[in-house]
DNA sequence: TTGCTATACGTAGCAAGCTACATATATTGC
DNA sequence: GCAATATATGTAGCTTGCTACGTATAGCAA
């Protein structure tokens, strides 16, 4: 296999390694590792977003989102909270009883990342970051 | 965002973009990312493997191989056929039918990735295949 | 040989990606 | 002011991941 398909070939592999393990973790509190991104980048910012605003920053599709974000407000997590003077856009709003949940989900996310990323070197890791925020730049200009 | 959560949100956005990027491009011969990496793997042994076997390859679990599996015998690209001797395995054999089509998606897989890497200094490259190697194995060893 | 365990494949059902299409509301340009 | 366009959200339906469970066959050990 050349060195670029194999480099496509761990990035699949730890990828989705990763979001399984992530989602074992989070199983217990009925959580996703998409739902439990969602909840931190929200409590982030405590007048709330549109939902365009976190899809972006998710970056994932808007009818993922919608799900998403269906899934949360069933669980009682964010409420959708008409704007005023603006009809069509909705602010997510996080419930109050979701903030102890987000500060464990922040926890464990840093923890399960260092846990994972501990036997790498800063230097390399900055480097492979650099790497990968190039491609991703490539693919979204679409060349 | 600390480094390693933003490293983490990089692969992600890499991984899935690439991988929409591939299906998109595929989508006019009716195949998708993961059908083209099974085919391509089959057409490197002409002898035929088992569904394990495949399955080992790619990193899949084997249910998500089972449903690719259907399809491409649906599409009469693969057959399953009984292994004399062992009454519970399958050997997938490639039908001569899809054996342009392999060249093509080869061709495809190789072209689109050099075209998204290209801008990559092959030494960083590596670098950063070493780097996710290396945090598939953390991963993978349950640590 | 008989029964336990391991292996190979399959099915069911869920989450999370995506595209394409639909609906309602804003915005803009004439 | 009205028509055309753009934006924000939603729905439908597909693929690909996963886990959990089912079934048949192989292998091994008492």
């Amino acid at each position: 296999m050349n060195p670029e398909a194999f480099f496509i070939d761990q990035l699949r592999r730890v990828t989705l390694r990763w979001r399984t393990r992530f989602d074992a973790e989070l199983k217990a509190q009925g959580q996703t590792l998409v739902r439990a991104r969602a909840l931190v980048y929200l409590a982030r910012r405590p007048e709330g977003m549109t939902q365009r605003e976190l899809t972006e920053q998710l970056m994932v599709e808007h009818p993922t989102m919608v799900r998403i974000l269906d899934a949360l407000e069933e669980q009682g997590l964010i409420r959708r909270e008409p704007i005023e003077g603006n009809r069509r856009a909705n602010r997510l709003i996080l419930s109050p009883a979701a903030l102890p949940m987000v500060d464990e989900l922040e926890a464990a996310f840093a923890a399960e990342a260092h846990r994972v990323l501990r036997h790498v070197p800063p230097d390399k890791l900055a480097l492979a970051t650099e790497v990968l925020r190039g491609i991703a730049e490539q693919l979204e200009e679409g060349a």
